[in-house]
DNA sequence: ATCACATTTCAAACCGCTTTGGATTGGGAC
DNA sequence: GTCCCAATCCAAAGCGGTTTGAAATGTGAT
């Protein structure tokens, strides 16, 4: 059933049917109604294709993810973020389209988003600092959020982000707090915007107590359990221990426990230990009592975030705020405890 | 730049160039370079939208992504079979949609992707059992793969799986042939078509021993961290406590670990577990010397492999191969020994 | 009765491409 | 020289909606 043959059934035009399907005021309530049942009626759907012809606009967002063509990690946040995302496209009409790209095919992949059409604007995913997507999408004129920020742009954008340097500052604290000094820092590749942050957070907070940090038991790498182990060993079994770890991620975390207990060790009691938990569905940090204490904030909630903004910018609505800062809830689980001197 | 103006600048009709572009046979090869190189100098790229409306194809792929109202999980393999599948679609000029959608409203979502035309074809992910999908989208018209298979559908479909029942017999099998006698099953949700085949290969490799499987030691839970942790406390302090496990997924493996180590026993020495590792891009199985023993299939490839059986399918290809089965490696690591008595 | 004006409806153009059904040209067969 | 056919190209009609500009109808004021 398309728009001609209903308006047929109806005895209307094409011209008055659509309008009263698409609420504009220039059609008879009673005709609306009419339309209404009849639409209902016959399970009218108007085509998209053909809609996205007429407006113009394409009524889809794209996430483009870049697949490291090296190490092929696909970032374990994805899911939940654009879960979220899509609840929010989906209650907007916005189709969410996902363009996987080899990573150094990334500005070739928006340009043809663009000339194309396909999308009406775009979500930027894991930014660098200097991201070159940022000028790039402005020179393009696509509508963009950005999850994270990047550091050193230029000219403002849009953005939604965790503020991790507070959550990691306030985690060091608390540390601190407890008797710890010697605080090693877990954290992901610093090419990462949120990873940098997280240092700086890290820095702040033991300069405020006279400590300069040690690169010794500062650690970059991929947030991998594996890389937790490893790198748990490492420090672990290196002369003067951190007796506290600050962990980027979760699934690193788990990692480092494992390293901890292998060496007959409580996390909690011998090494206190924090994450940040993203809220992963998959990967919940206890069910009431969290296991470790952590920085924790929704990456869901983060995506919901994201594509509301996204749409508010995709409608041209003037006055919508541009940028979010979200804050992260320190929370006390079993991982931590006061320093055993 | 749009069809008609290359065409102006070119002197020719629309028809030729749109044909001379897309390969057709009645265009002077003379010209048809002439065409391409304009193309190329004024970056022409045709508008999705019109091609779309046009040709009647969505080029276009849907993933429906039900997410469970209730427990709001995310299914954590969705990231890389969806990379897998992308690399695909992105080769083949297809786009995948994603639509996220309350587990409750999934039949109505299915219903309007057909009749909107805003897909070519879509993957069914997580089957259940007697799976209602199935038949709405043979009813509906829609080609479709289905990652997984649900068992008992009268009518054939085209599906890309792991044998799940092979490998999980063939892990059994190990464990017995180390010596165990007493091996736990942490299982995924038995609604779920996958674990049902996996209980199926365990308890026929304990049959095969004679051995009659014990509902005490065998559990059918969410397969997250959490869950492992407390069905591994539960089972380790029950009288006559298994003496291997067998598990449905690396996260709960994780949390099984974890309720070992905190009952001061080795995994690998006094706990043996396998594990089935979909060899997701951020949870690796070790880097080069597993960390779990395990039966190893990487749902990525499974990505790979449907998308192309899709788009055979949309493509209307004859003789290509409606259903995948894929073999499980049995990944020998440290967390098997033999049994001690 | 007449006119101005708001309300309601419609015909036709348009979005940018594909595709059908000719039209034109040139060369070879007869 | 005529006819046929292959090789090229084109005009126009689509795809299924939206949107513009105009027409038809009804209403109240004069």
């Amino acid at each position: 059933m398309n728009l001609k043959e209903l308006a047929r059934k109806l005895d209307l035009s094409p011209t008055t049917v659509s309008r009263a399907l698409n609420g504009y005021p220039e059609v008879n309530e009673a005709t609306r109604e009419r339309v209404a049942a009849a639409a209902r009626k016959y399970n009218y759907q108007p085509n998209t294709r053909a809609i996205r012809l007429a407006t113009g606009r394409a009524m889809a967002v794209g996430h483009v993810i870049p697949v490291a063509t090296r190490h092929e990690i696909v970032n374990p946040v994805f899911a939940d973020f654009i879960a979220g995302a899509g609840e929010v496209y989906s209650r907007n009409g916005y189709d969410l389209l996902l363009s996987v790209v080899p990573d150094d095919d990334e500005e070739r992949a928006y340009r043809e988003l663009k000339s194309r059409g396909t999308v009406d604007g775009v979500i930027v995913h894991s930014p660098r600092m200097q991201d070159e997507r940022i000028p790039l999408l402005h020179d393009l004129g696509i509508p963009f959020v950005v999850h994270g920020r990047a550091t050193d742009s230029a000219r403002p954008y849009p953005w939604v982000d965790v503020n991790n340097r507070r959550a990691f500052q306030r985690a060091t604290e608390f540390l601190l707090d407890l008797g710890h000094r010697r605080i090693a820092l877990l954290n992901g590749l610093e090419f990462m915007d949120f990873a940098i942050r997280r240092r700086a957070g890290y820095e702040a907070a033991l300069a405020a107590h006279g400590i300069t940090p040690d690169p010794a038991i500062m650690a970059a790498e991929e947030m991998t359990e594996t890389c937790g182990h490893r790198l748990g060993v490492a420090l672990l079994s290196a002369p003067n221990p951190p007796t506290a770890f600050l962990v980027s991620s979760m699934i690193m975390g788990l990692g480092l426990r494992r390293a901890i207990e292998e060496r007959g060790l409580r996390m909690g009691r011998d090494v206190s230990v924090i994450i940040h938990d993203d809220e992963l569905s998959y990967l919940r940090n206890g069910d009431d009592v969290p296991i470790f204490t952590a920085t924790r904030s929704s990456v869901r909630e983060a995506g919901r975030q994201a594509a509301a903004m996204l749409i508010g910018l995709i409608r041209g609505e003037a006055g919508a705020p541009r940028e979010l800062l979200m804050e992260a809830e320190l929370i006390i689980g079993q991982s931590t405890g006061p320093h055993r001197g």
